[in-house]
Parts: C-alpha cells; sequence; structure tokens
DNA sequence: TAATAATGTGAGTAATCGCTTACAAAGATA
DNA sequence: TATCTTTGTAAGCGATTACTCACATTATTA
C-alpha cells in the first residue's frame, strides 16, 4: 500500500466518521490527505469504493478486539472482559466505531449486524452461570455493551458506571 | 400553516430521518412534497432552516411522550410506564425518533441531550426503592430505554425482551 | 371593489458534485 | 539502457447543489 493510498484512507474515515459519507467530498478528502482529487479514484474506483474499504479495516479492527472474548471459555471472565473492553479501546481506533455505529442508521449500506455472534458467547456464559434466562440476559448484556461504546464515542461517559455493573453481575 | 407548506416538512422529514440531511436535496425534497423548489426558502430561508423547524416539532413530540412519567410520583409505575413506552409509540412518529437518534452522530448539529430531565426522575423511583446506587441504577434504566428504542427503529427487536425486564425490575 | 399582502412558480445563478482523461513522473523488469 | 507498468497530477466534464428573483396567483384587508 503506497503512502498516498493511506493518507486517503486515514482522511476518508476522519471525515466519514465525523461529518458523514455524503456529507464528505471527494475533493474535500483529496484536500485533507494532501493528494490530487484524481488518485482518489485511481485507487478506489469511485467514492463507494473507498467507503467498501474503509469498512473491511473497520471489521478487520472490530474482530481484533472481540477475538480475546470469543477465545475465554471461563463465563465470568467472559464478562468481565466485555465489560472492559469499551475503555481499552485506542483512541486512534474511534473513527471507525464511529463509522460503524453512524452507518446502522444508513439503509443504503445495510450492514449486517457484525456483533452477533458474540451475542451467543454471551448466551453461553449466562447458561454456565445458572441465570434463569440465558438468551435475554445475553441481549440485556449486550445493549449495555453498545450503550457504554455509544456513550464513550459521544463524550458522555460516566467512569464509575462501568466498576457499577461489574458489581451488579458480581465480576 | 399552510397545506403546502406541511407536506414540505413531512417530506423533509422522511427524508431527513432515513437518507440523512447531506444526502436530501432540497430539490429531491420539493419533488417529493409536491412542491416547487423556491416555496422551501420562502417558508424556511434556508435548507437549515428546514430542520430547525423539524427540530422544534421533533422535541415537542418527546415532550409530549415523556410528559405523563413526569407527573407520575410511584417509583414503580415510573419505571412501567417507561418500559411501556417504546412500544406504545406510533408509527408516524417514528422518523422523529430516527431524527433524533441520527443527529447524535452529527456534530454540526449540537443537539443537547433533550433526554436528560428523565435521568433525575428515575433517580428519584430508585432512590424510594431503595436501590444501593440509584444514580448508576437510573443511568442503567435510561440505557436500556434508548437500546430499545433503537432495536424498533432498526427492526432488531425482540418482543419478549419487555416482560423479562419487567420481570427483572419486580414490576 | 380596489389595494395590499401572502403564497406559489419556474427559470436562472455560481459553486460544487463525482468522475474522466490526457499526460507526466517514478519504479520495476528485460 | 530501453520498455512497460504503476503512481500521480491537473484540467475539465456534465450533473447537481443551495439559493435568488422576477413574476403569477390567491387571500386578506380597506
Amino acid at each position: 500500500m503506497t503512502e498516498k493510498k493511506e493518507q486517503i484512507l486515514e482522511a476518508a474515515l476522519h471525515l466519514f466518521a465525523q461529518e458523514g459519507y455524503a456529507a464528505s467530498s471527494t475533493s474535500k478528502i483529496a484536500k485533507s490527505a494532501g493528494v490530487s482529487e484524481g488518485l482518489i479514484f485511481r485507487h478506489f474506483g469511485n467514492k463507494n469504493g473507498l467507503l467498501v474499504e474503509l469498512l473491511k479495516q473497520t471489521q478487520e479492527t472490530i474482530n481484533q478486539v472481540f477475538s480475546p472474548i470469543f477465545r475465554e471459555t471461563d463465563p465470568k471472565k467472559i464478562l468481565l472482559k466485555t465489560l472492559n473492553l469499551p475503555l481499552s479501546i485506542e483512541k486512534k481506533h474511534y473513527d471507525y466505531w464511529r463509522l460503524q455505529y453512524k452507518l446502522r442508521w444508513e439503509p443504503a449500506y445495510t450492514n449486517s449486524e457484525t456483533f452477533v455472534p458474540i451475542l451467543t458467547k454471551f448466551e453461553e456464559a449466562f447458561t454456565s452461570l445458572n441465570y434463569e434466562n440465558p438468551k435475554m440476559e445475553a441481549i440485556l448484556f449486550n445493549q449495555l455493551l453498545n450503550s457504554i461504546a455509544i456513550d464513550i464515542l459521544l463524550n458522555k461517559f460516566e467512569k464509575n458506571y462501568i466498576s457499577f455493573l461489574k458489581n451488579k453481575y458480581k465480576l
């Protein structure tokens, strides 16, 4: 991957995640990347190709973050590691997550829920812990995870909240 | 309010909520409303004025929905009525809620959290119910409410989930 | 009824949109 | 070194953008 190609991706990610896809013109992206506008189309075909490439990178980032949880078998550790996730995410990856959450509201980019498999992982954990309704507990837990992530991304995060949750789940 | 003015607002609300603000051109709005493009600017000055008017309506809609909860004093009923809220929302109001949640991701329209006062209402309820940490319980409860609303708007809603929550809170 | 105001239209504006293309520079291969 | 491929630029394309304005129609008031 060329240096300029990476600069384009970087600039586009930031603009898409902050201003939105439609509001980020290719000329703005090129200017922000310090590159001629034509180069975007040389490398990615069209504006949408740029987004597709970024979504691929986003998926990889997400997979990497979740993989230690998938490898975990101890139910309590599954929940504990999950609750530790949001705060362990690197600032430089924030735009990937912003893009992911933002695109949930764009019907055009039917981004299939990439977090789905984690739900069954939670369900297994709650089953092991003898919770009465593991399926629903998994949904609840997953919603909490998403809410925390969103609050962090939107700078509305209450830092004592996670310890409160750990206490609630006896972790 | 003229009929054509209302048609403009209706068309704009739907387009903004579905496709997004930037992606919804004034010409598309006018065509969808069955109105000349110039009329948008006669009534609302510019495209942003159209959004401002819609946000005002959104705020009114939200206030109306929450007002019975603000009037409620019985703590259990506060929580119960809140959990019943998401499913009681009229389909024709969905676009207002979509717009609201969508705009949370647009830093340009610093839409101050309109749900904030409800948090203290929840906190009062949990205090009355002798929960150990009412403040955090309120945050948790509020996150659940938002998650449910989002799931409904994104068609990912599990209908048994709300009864599960009612049971959890002994309501 | 006549004058005034509010509502509505459609053609037009400059600026910007995503994208193409001709061409130059740089790198790789023979 | 000579040829070919990849990487990069800049000008320019038709289409669309938000918006204006001169004008027509309808409603309100005097």
